[in-house]
RNA sequence: CGCGGAGUAGAGCAGUUGGUAGCUCGUCGGGCUCAUAACCCGGAGGUCGUAGGUUCAAGUCCUGCCUCCGCAACCA
């Protein structure tokens, strides 16, 4: 059978999320809902990535601990996924026990396969502080412009350089100045894997989104360095070796192996063999779903470590990175304080609303504009008025006029032709990543069955035709049962109280009749209109 | 010549392999009265940024030019 992985990236908990989170991670829940309507062995997972210099950083200044506030956005984050129905098989953390163990373990198999090393170069060291310093732990004299600003790059004159350009060097946390001490730290092999990621690149490509397509090559182009394994930090995973007791796992690393050991997870708790989920032998398709600036960690970082761990393991199949959400055509950012939270988003707003707008407009191709407004007007259009209106004047007309029960009929052919060969075009879509697309298609459909009932006029047929009513009746609801199911992965709430209504049974990716002997108890409205758009 | 995107109806956008320019909102008119003032049909409105080129045929391919937006941090 047919296995999926499906990754979707691990957001940092530093900072609430945003619209452009959301956008780039919804496409992974809409393919593990088609996914597992398919029929598909399906793992969907994602965490929160706890560790980290930036966390620290934060905490030093609040005077909390590093735990307490990546706890409490995951805490939040959490919230956010389950109020908007992401269908996480596993939403984790990187700082769990779990994760932590295996994590050394990967690091460890690294290490025997012989892709680490060691370096030892001098570094910047606060006596004060008993620690080595990142460039951005250091203050001193930018070497163009001369003011006192951060190592990594300029403030004022936003040059870039690195921190021993700079005169005048002191701890940022204790003002001393710094001395120079020889570090030691892990460094991984990277640039061994040059010529198998050029492959891998070449070979997957065609399943790649063309901006991944893009940055890999540019990535490439310039020669895969090898990057450092560790960092001097307290907060993170533990280096497994001798030697290193002062150190932690740098981010990049631990992070994107959260896939895997995420997945291991769902596969023990399942009573699943994890390494034979994983194998690369051809029936296992590997979402990986994020935004545009994590490309390189998924084309290349990623499958590196891969390699590196397990050469029989399969590698990222599909790519899906996405563009950027703007604000009026500018960057999303906190300074200019017009992000739009998810939080906000799922207290406010349907969820069904939600997730339908952000795939309608999804930012596959190129950057977006998000708008609420814009967001009300396309719920209101498309699903109280096209979906849900199909649904109540059908629906309502029958429980009015004929006390819920349902005519016999036929289903007309041509409609049911036209219904049939949608799971096969929607679902191509879907599984190539044309969410947007994939959409559009709904949008289509709700159009032509609305088109179809007014073309049919069922209020006349059912004065003057009883047999051609029924042909109707039984055409308009097999669209909706239907609609039920290919809807779905979009829009699981509002499939969900229809599927209820019509006594559908579980959702799966293929055609469906209502039951003989349908009565309608009620006709219940999907979505309610929203009149005013509260920003 | 730094890198990368973008310029299509009043607004917001779609137009993957070149072949009658589409969608949503707005606007004007019609239809229906089953429905959540919802739904269906039609009109008006575009020299597809600009100048050239390739072609029987260019929004789509090639070249030059103009304009706008990202490329510091948070961050998908």
């Amino acid at each position: 059978m047919k296995r999926v992985l499906i990754g979707t990236a691990w957001p940092y908990a530093n900072n609430l999320l945003h619209v452009g989170h959301l956008a780039a991670l919804l496409p992974g829940d809409v393919l593990a809902r088609y996914s597992r309507m398919k029929g598909y062995e399906t793992i969907m997972v994602s965490g929160s990535d706890m560790h980290g210099t930036p966390i620290t950083e934060r905490a030093r200044k609040e005077g909390v601990s590093p735990a307490s506030i990546a706890g409490r956005y995951h805490e939040e984050f959490v919230d956010n996924f389950k109020k908007l129905l992401f269908s996480f098989d596993l939403y984790t953390h990187t700082d769990t026990d779990f994760h932590k163990k295996e994590v050394q373990a990967f690091l460890r198999k690294i290490n025997e396969n012989g892709y680490l090393y060691e370096t030892f170069e001098p570094q910047d060291y606060c006596e004060t502080c008993g620690r080595f310093l990142s460039d951005r732990e250091i203050e001193g004299k930018c070497p163009v412009c001369g003011k006192v600003t951060r190592g990594d790059q300029c403030e004022f004159c936003m040059a870039s350089f690195d921190a021993d350009k700079m005169t005048d060097k002191v701890c940022r946390t204790c003002k001393k100045p710094t001395a120079t001490r020889v570090n030691k730290h892990l460094m991984f092999r990277l640039s061994a894997f040059q010529q198998k990621i050029e492959d891998f690149a070449a070979e997957n490509g065609q399943h790649w989104r063309w901006n991944a397509v893009n940055e890999t090559k540019k990535y490439l182009e310039q020669g895969l360095p090898d990057r450092a394994v560790t960092r001097d930090l307290d907060w993170g995973i533990e280096v497994p070796l001798p030697g290193y007791e002062n150190k932690r796992v740098y981010v990049w690393f631990e992070a994107v192996l959260g896939y895997l050991t995420a997945c291991k997870k769902v596969c023990e708790d399942h009573g699943r063999d994890f390494e034979a989920f994983m194998k690369a032998d051809g029936d296992l398709a590997a979402y990986y779903v994020h935004g545009k600036d994590n490309i390189p960690f998924h084309t290349v970082i990623y499958p590196a470590l891969q390699m590196a761990i397990d050469s029989a393991m399969q590698l990222p199949t599909h790519i899906i990175s996405s563009e950027y959400v703007n604000m009026n055509d500018e960057k999303m950012s906190k300074s200019k304080g017009n992000l739009i939270s998810v939080h906000e988003l799922a207290e406010q707003y349907p969820a069904d609303a939600v997730r339908f707008y952000t795939m309608l407009f999804n930012p596959e191709r190129r950057d977006v504009n998000f708008s609420i407004a814009e967001m009300v007007q396309t719920y209101n259009k498309f699903l109280c008025g096209g979906f849900g209106n199909f649904v109540n004047r059908n629906l309502s007309f029958l429980v009015k006029k004929f006390g819920g029960v349902i005519p016999k009929g036929q289903v007309e052919p041509a409609v049911k032709a036209y219904v049939d060969g949608l799971y096969e075009s929607l679902g191509a879509k879907i599984e190539g990543g044309e969410l947007r697309d994939a959409t559009e298609t709904m949008v289509e459909v709700i159009q032509y069955a609305n088109k179809y009932y007014d073309d049919a006029k069922p209020w006349v047929a059912a004065k003057e035709d009883a047999a051609r009513f029924g042909d109707i009746t039984a055409t308009c609801l097999y669209l909706m049962a239907n609609m039920a199911n290919l809807f779905a992965p979009v829009i699981p709430v509002g499939t969900e109280v229809l599927r209820d209504m019509l006594r559908l049974p579980k959702a799966v990716w293929e055609p469906i009749a209502p039951p003989d002997g349908l009565v309608l108890t009620e006709a219940k409205i999907l979505y309610t209109r929203i009149e005013e758009s509260a920003s």
